[in-house]
RNA sequence: GCCCAGGUAGCUCAGUCGGUAGAGCAGCGGACUGAAAAUCCGCGUGUCGGUGGUUCGAUUCCGCCCCUGGGCA
């Protein structure tokens, strides 16, 4: 084996989990999550952490390591997927990356813009200010301050504007100017095995419903019923079903109808993956096959 | 078998006094450097059941056929 890593993306539902312990078992690898949701650990079965059983065939590590009340980042991933890199190395243990989150391939692969904490203080001022004035008179305001890093914004792209107005808020600097700054990336000039598993759409559709289906099965509305009461300006609280499942409990919604729902929103998840892995990863190796030997079985000739 | 009602987008339906048709939901395409399972932008995707006829022109009018639902037998 001559890579030094393996990094294995895919639309949610896509097989990635089987094949990276399969690679792992195979290879004598360490499986890393670059998951944004699979590190909640009151959160296993919506997030579809891998169980106990997988867990005991390969060492795994990022999954399920923070509390669903902390506020995850794609920093924090890539400062906690370095040190796993590195402890993946100290056993000699070949890294595979399995996730479904661009933003964190993004991070590990081209690294991100190093830019100064934003003090909590700061991000609420910001968000009170915008909640009190409105998206279009905050954005107006913002974009007279920051006129260069407004040109690239929408004034409704809510998670945008207020990250670039609370940057130059707390740094006194436009966050596109940070970012003209190259970042440190983890897996730079390391050996890559980079692959995408992408079944077809109707697969890929089915799976996505058959999923929830066992996740209700495997006790997902208990799990949400745990979950009751989380800060719903976590991250989180944005696990997919979660809201639904909560709506169930609230008596606000039957059970088929938050299925439904919850299912919906899955396959426009999956949808919005693919659009970034298309377009960020064309010159990954693309898998399109469905059945698990197959796909192991191309992966293994790419290697 | 007869009598009604209806067959229009993946689904539920609207509509066209004859000029090849929209709405909702579903879906599709795209953007995206610190909440990314987030946030945001864009797009009707169609043998108008089939087949003849009338007509310059039929999804629309007429005939026949097929299918579905309800009623009568």
């Amino acid at each position: 084996m001559t890579v030094d890593a393996v990094l294995i993306a895919g639309p949610t539902a896509s097989g990635k989990s089987g094949l990276a312990l399969g690679l792992a078992e195979k290879i004598g690898g360490a499986l890393i999550n670059a998951d944004s949701m699979q590190v909640y650990r009151e959160a296993r079965i919506l997030t579809a952490r891998p169980g106990d059983t997988e867990l005991s065939r390969a060492p795994h590590d990022l999954y399920g390591h923070v509390s669903v009340q902390e506020v995850y980042s794609a920093a924090r991933f890539q400062s906690d997927a370095r040190a796993a890199l590195q402890k993946a190395r100290d056993q000699s243990r070949v890294p595979i990356l399995a996730g479904g989150t661009g933003l964190y391939f993004r991070a590990l692969t081209e690294g991100l813009a190093q830019i100064p904490a934003v003090p909590e203080q700061v991000r609420n001022e910001v968000r009170e200010r915008r909640a009190r004035l409105g998206a279009g008179a905050f954005f107006a305001e913002f974009a007279a301050r920051d006129p260069e890093t407004a040109a690239t914004l929408r004034p409704g792209d809510t998670q945008r504007v207020l990250r670039a107005a609370e940057v130059l808020q707390a740094s006194g600097r436009p966050i596109l100017e940070w970012q003209r700054i190259a970042g440190d990336a983890p897996l730079d000039g390391m050996k890559l095995a980079r692959f995408v598993l992408s079944p077809a759409r109707s697969e890929l559709h089915r799976r996505i419903n058959a999923r929830f289906e066992a996740m209700i099965a495997a006790g997902a509305l208990e799990e949400a019923a745990g979950l009751r009461g989380l800060d719903p300006a976590v991250p989180a609280a944005k696990i997919l079903g979660l809201r639904e499942l909560w709506s169930v409990l609230d008596g606000a919604m039957d059970l088929e109808t938050a299925k439904t729902a919850a299912k919906t929103a899955t396959r426009r998840y999956a949808k919005r993956q693919l659009t970034w892995f298309r377009h960020r990863m064309a010159d990954w190796t693309w898998i399109e096959a469905e059945d698990g030997d197959e796909i192991f079985a191309h992966v293994i000739s790419h290697m």
